[in-house]
RNA sequence: GGCCCCGUCGUCUAGCCAGGUCCAGGACACCAGGUUUUCAUCCUGGUAACACGGGUUCGAAUCCCGUCGGGGUCACCA
């Protein structure tokens, strides 16, 4: 087993989107089998009929390529990332932007999918069955369910044993007979040691294992088996996962050694929480909009939507009116009621709420960087242990370094909270020290075409334009969602401008010469500034603040309060080329207007 | 409740396995200054932790035991 390639795997259940948490899991899978040269196995575990979708499974599979994970083996993804300037990490498709493509069946392990594997797993039931290592037990969920009621009364954990009277012969012609039943292991009546990487050697009592469910009633196999099966027969070497399998792992161990099958090795991770200690849920996106619609006191859809016009966001206004009144109120009422998760977003936006991330897609959906994320991510109970040149720790890595020094040792033992205030310094360092102009521009756009389609049509229909808003909104900007909102003046039209009073008091009609004396100097010299760039543009106005002895402060600020209505906007140049000579003179000019007809 | 895991600044952590160089280092956040045409950036400085109690030892954040605290798990879900 020692010299058997290193082989991981990542193995979802389609059952929602790629939850953070789980992020990191298959980040770690992936690196390892980097680190040591192995292979990196993608299976989805589908067992459960019920919950699982083959849409929750697609969703996986792109968040998992948009972050930079790529799969050795596994379900086939050839779409590649919808976005064209997606940061890959690991093995990179390069800057030349082709599709990505993962999985694959090179070794001929498939199918994937474990719904798709039912044959083999009859197989390996019969296996045990005819050895007697596993046997049919024909108790109701009813029945069960009174069972552990009782054993609860006596405040004794309620552990399956085979019944003292248990006739193999007869159990088997009732299964013949065409009995519901399900299968259970003969769990061996001894204390199973599992050899965790990083817990070290974990002892479970034989009381304390019973004889769990290996094949459901409907046929299926239970997830502690197809997991067994199928990590064997794909030559899974180690298992990294979360520490709330630590105690599936003797179960495991148990169904290996009945079935003849190697054991790997094992890695329970810590695990991950919000920082207010509670789980990080789907359901805390629910919750906070459901807070934010109380505390603002909307009843009906009609005042969701009245609050979205303004931003002009069309998505989410047809979303909102698929609701009907009554539905809301009944999610309102309801403490359990959840809405879905395109509705929870367009409650968000109407609100103007940002919405707890949980789940890959929301940390995309609000800007941050894929290896932005896989760095912080891996930092959550992992840590290379090295310095950087001025003694301060190592801990911003790309997706190669963290491929070539990841290993189980330095995995800790300790759970952790994800603090989004360090992700968000992480995503700003690098959006503002870590990119070109150029390639911001591209990530940008390729954010807003995926998620502000307004801001899209923007940026394509003047590509120059989008080159100086990317220049000047990068220095100002955290994530790609609050780009927008560095350059959002110049996406409103030049009448639409709103003049913001203590703007305005502040530095239009104080001072000696007054803002609005110097405004309207200022907008003589800039009807003649030619080309209309930022270097010229601030050119001129230097050279107006010089040759009237002002500050540039002096001169700043009255034409910053003009054209954007307020004191705060990306550098003077910058600011004014975006909105066009036209529409800045035409906004100086309303401005003067404006505040000389209402002087205070 | 049974079983299992864990316990260093508010948060992520280094140090622990091979005890002294640790009155505990870094990062984020926070506070105070500085640079700057606003904002952001940037620079300088600061506050802040070995859960508690016993051992072992010349010496313990590091080893042992106990207490307390937190988490996981107890399904025909994965």
């Amino acid at each position: 087993m020692h010299d058997r390639p290193v082989i991981t795997r990542f193995a979802p259940s389609p059952t929602g989107h790629l939850h953070i948490g789980g992020a990191r899991t298959a980040l770690f899978c992936w690196a390892f089998a980097r680190r040591h040269a192995g292979r990196f196995l993608l299976r989805i575990e589908d067992t459960d009929q019920a919950r699982s979708s083959e849409d929750a499974a697609r969703g996986i599979l792109e968040d998992l390529a948009w972050l930079g994970i790529g799969w050795d083996d596994g379900p086939l993804w050839v779409d590649g990332p919808s976005d064209p300037n997606v940061c890959s990490g690991g093995q990179a498709v390069g800057s030349s932007r082709r599709p990505a493509q993962y999985g694959g069946d090179a070794r001929g392990v498939g199918p994937y999918y474990q719904s798709q594997r039912r044959d083999i797993y009859e197989r390996e039931f019969v296996r045990l069955l005819e050895a007697g290592l596993a046997y049919p037990a024909f108790e109701t969920p009813e029945e069960l369910g009174a069972m552990r009621k009782a054993a609860e009364a006596e405040k004794k954990t309620f552990i399956y044993r085979q019944r003292g009277d248990y006739d193999h012969a007869a159990a088997l012609a009732r299964v013949r007979r065409g009995e519901a039943h399900v299968l259970r292991l003969k769990m061996p009546g001894q204390a199973i040691t599992v050899h965790d990487r990083v817990l070290g050697d974990v002892t479970f009592p034989a009381e304390e294992l019973d004889d769990f469910v290996i094949r459901k009633a409907d046929g299926f196999p239970t997830y502690h088996f197809a997991v067994v099966v199928d990590d064997e027969l794909m030559g899974v070497t180690h298992v990294l996962r979360g520490q709330e399998h630590l105690n599936n792992t003797p179960r495991h161990i148990a169904l290996q050694r009945a079935l003849g099958f190697r054991t790997p090795f094992y890695a329970h991770m810590p695990l991950i929480f919000n920082l207010d200690a509670t789980k990080m849920s789907k359901r805390d996106k629910d919750k906070a909009a459901k807070k934010a619609v109380r505390d603002a006191g909307i009843e009906s859809v009609a005042g969701l939507v009245e609050r979205l016009h303004s931003t002009g966001r069309q998505r989410e206004r047809a979303v909102l009116q698929s609701l009907s009144d009554a539905d809301l109120q009944v999610w309102l009422k309801d403490k359990q009621r959840q809405l879905g998760r395109e509705q929870v977003g367009a409650v968000a936006a109407a609100l103007g709420l940002k919405l707890p991330e949980i789940d890959v897609e929301d940390f995309r959906a609000a800007g941050y960087l894929p290896e932005v994320l896989c760095n912080f991510i891996a930092l959550l109970g992992w840590n290379p242990g090295e310095r950087n040149a001025d003694g301060t720790d190592l801990e911003r890595f790309d997706q190669a370094f963290l491929a070539s020094r990841f290993d189980t040792d330095r995995i800790g033992k300790t759970n952790s909270k994800f603090d989004r205030e360090k992700l968000l310094a992480f995503n700003a360092d690098t959006i503002q020290h870590g990119l070109t102009d150029e390639r911001f521009a591209g990530l940008w756009l390729g954010w807003a075409e995926r998620f502000d389609e307004q801001l899209a049509t923007w940026a394509r229909a003047d590509a120059a334009r989008w080159q100086v808003a990317s220049r000047a909104a990068r220095p100002r900007t955290k994530t790609l969602s609050d780009a927008r909102e560095a350059i959002g003046f110049a996406l409103v039209p030049d009448d639409a401008v709103v003049f913001d009073d203590k703007a305005v008091g502040k530095v239009l009609h104080k001072g000696e010469p007054s803002g609005l004396v110097v405004l309207e100097g200022a907008g003589k010299v800039l009807a003649s500034v030619d080309p209309w760039a930022p270097e010229a543009i601030d050119a001129a106005l230097h050279a107006f603040a010089t040759d009237r002895g002002l500050g540039m402060g002096k001169v700043a600020q009255p034409l910053r309060v003009a054209v954007t209505g307020g004191s705060v906007s990306p550098g003077l140049g910058e600011t004014l080329a975006l909105i066009g000579r036209e529409g800045t003179l035409r906004r100086v000019e309303r401005c003067l207007m404006e505040c000389r007809g209402s002087v205070i």
